[in-house]
DNA sequence: TATATACTTGAGCGATCACTCAAGAAAGCA
DNA sequence: TGCTTTCTTGAGTGATCGCTCAAGTATATA
């Protein structure tokens, strides 16, 4: 048995996950068509098609990639500033990442857009949003068991309020005329009185 | 001169713009297309176009509606509990409305899908918000006036602050496996605490 | 009843949608 | 160099998009 390796694709399929995840966070489902994408990604469809078997599934992947990143951020974050720290500081860089496509959240994004429509991807977005409470509920636990936070709270419902704000304050910085900082320093006010 | 009168259109108008806003604020922009709007109203595509011009000039009149509703619905709420207490109800109130075709406010929708493409109906939305937070600060100032709450905090940070928080709470409250009622609880208890 | 006017109908417009596929180009192995 | 395999290219698919308009229908006035 020979085993051939004639030629390898021209382009890194993770640059361009990135990419894709971009196009999508700033522009949606429904607004980012083929033509977009193969723009940006700079991939003929035939390519496209190839490595990546449909807009559906790129957008899957993408997903997916935002979801991970997240999360590496807020526990990168945590054992820099600790579970309150971090918990604190989240707001404040959720709206000022600088190099973001878009200050609102692609996994709400995806799910206000296409919930409706029971897509598969809105489902997607709303388990990945489950993981994403999960890691606040655990900062919220950490932080009463470091002492930060009064243990009185149930550590479910400060990440459930918690991730409702968040959610709330990345809407929000996407106008202009609303001063997010302003609420981003409210939020994490709010946690030095728990 | 003679007027002449000779027929009338056999549709409400009126009733369906409710509609159309109905549709378009469970679908959004890009989700409700020609042929969802014609079933729905049960309009023919002559009879639309004679009617409204455009989806994009109906889909303006279904917003300017939902911000009109909005404001009477919160005004009337006022005159009934006070300032504080409609303050107080509103959080419930958005998240058990049962007819809604959605929890999460339109308008916001609206600005999320449309504000990347720079749509007009996206600076539309982002008008109609700042009517409501206009409602907001008010009713803070009078429950201020009125003694319910403390004076020293800004009436129009405080608004930004809530409804940022009612647009978090109403994007929550879209998904399941998420006790929306609790965060509107803590939103309401949270102006007990000012 | 005859007429003028507005409303209703629905086939169909060009553009764009996500996607396919046959043909050509490129790269590793003999 | 020649062969095999994969990648790249881009014209083209049927479906759907928002929208138009000519023809037909209904109705209030004369």
């Amino acid at each position: 048995m020979v085993t051939w390796m004639p030629r390898k694709p021209s382009y890194d399929r993770d640059a361009l996950i990135d990419r894709a995840r971009d196009v999508f966070w700033r522009q949606g489902w429904a607004g980012t068509s083929l033509k977009d994408l193969e723009r940006e990604l700079k991939l003929n469809p035939g390519s496209f098609y190839a490595a990546f078997g449909s807009k559906d599934a790129l957008y899957a992947l993408a997903l997916q990639r935002y979801a991970q990143e997240g999360v590496a951020r807020l526990t990168a974050l945590a054992e820099r500033l600790g579970a309150k720290g971090a918990l604190q500081e989240q707001p404040r860089l959720v709206i000022e990442a600088t190099g973001a496509p878009a200050k609102a959240c692609m996994l709400a994004k995806t799910y206000a857009e296409l919930q409706a429509k029971d897509h598969e991807l809105a489902g997607q977005a709303g388990v990945h949003m489950a993981e994403m409470k999960a890691c606040f509920a655990d900062l919220f636990r950490r932080a009463q068991e470091a002492g930060e936070i009064s243990p009185d709270h149930d550590p479910e419902r400060l990440a459930t309020r918690y991730q409702s704000d968040l959610l709330g304050l990345r809407l929000s910085a996407e106008r202009s005329n609303v001063d997010a900082r302003a609420v981003a320093a409210d939020i994490a006010a709010d946690i030095d009185r728990l």
